[in-house]
DNA sequence: ACAGTATCTTCAAATCTTCTAATATTGAGA
DNA sequence: TCTCAATATTAGAAGATTTGAAGATACTGT
């Protein structure tokens, strides 16, 4: 009884398609530092409410975040540290590029 | 006179994005083994010419692979291989995610 | 220069995502 | 149980992306 008859590279889309959103990766970035409470990650993402919780649900969907409830207030963990190695990647290749752009512009005014 | 205003978690957000399609996931397991013609690339993902061409320009657009043309042919590789450190870890987390599924669905089947 | 092949670009229709605002749920404490 | 505070969910409008078809461009060999 499989669950998952989707191919591997579509689940994987999906993942990276999660990450494609500048307020999920910000989020991510918050939660290398350990756990935190929706409030305190609203706080500093400056959203409302409404939108926390939906960029925390699309993370919980494909499993990269986990919740933990304590009283009234609900704090988050990336479910695997491993995810903060994607996002150093992608650091690395976005700095590799523009390093290439800079080069590009160096031999521009060098003319 | 900065090319680049825009945040970094933008940038690295776009760049998932662009990750996010199950063809430009294909593209890039294809890639790893060496340059490969948009020809083939086409047939090995059963896709028609635009669609093919439309997913290297938006791969090339973020600076994940780069082209040199042949005669008639444009070869596409990667432009740098820590991008498939990028799809590794992707599948750690799959897998990791499914694993997870799995054992509750034995739990459920040993009630 | 011409014909043929390969690749690239463009554009509008269809699809999917995000945003906003309103409403629902959950747990704590009176 | 009632109410408050914190999160979550939903629905519809707005915005972005994907698709598919067609046309444009570039190269090779004759």
């Amino acid at each position: 009884m499989p669950f998952e008859a989707t191919p591997l590279y579509v689940t994987k889309a999906s993942m990276f398609r999660t990450l494609g959103h500048p307020a999920r990766v910000r989020i991510l970035e918050l939660l290398r530092d350990g756990e935190h409470a929706v409030g305190a990650l609203q706080e500093a993402l400056d959203l409302d409410s409404g939108g926390t919780s939906q960029h925390l649900a699309a993370l919980r969907r494909i499993g990269l975040v986990e919740s933990r409830r304590e009283g009234t207030s609900v704090f988050y963990r990336a479910a695997d540290p491993r995810v903060f190695g994607l996002l150093d990647i992608g650091r690395e290749l976005i700095a590799r590029s523009l390093a290439g752009q800079q080069e590009l512009l160096e031999e521009l005014a060098a003319e």
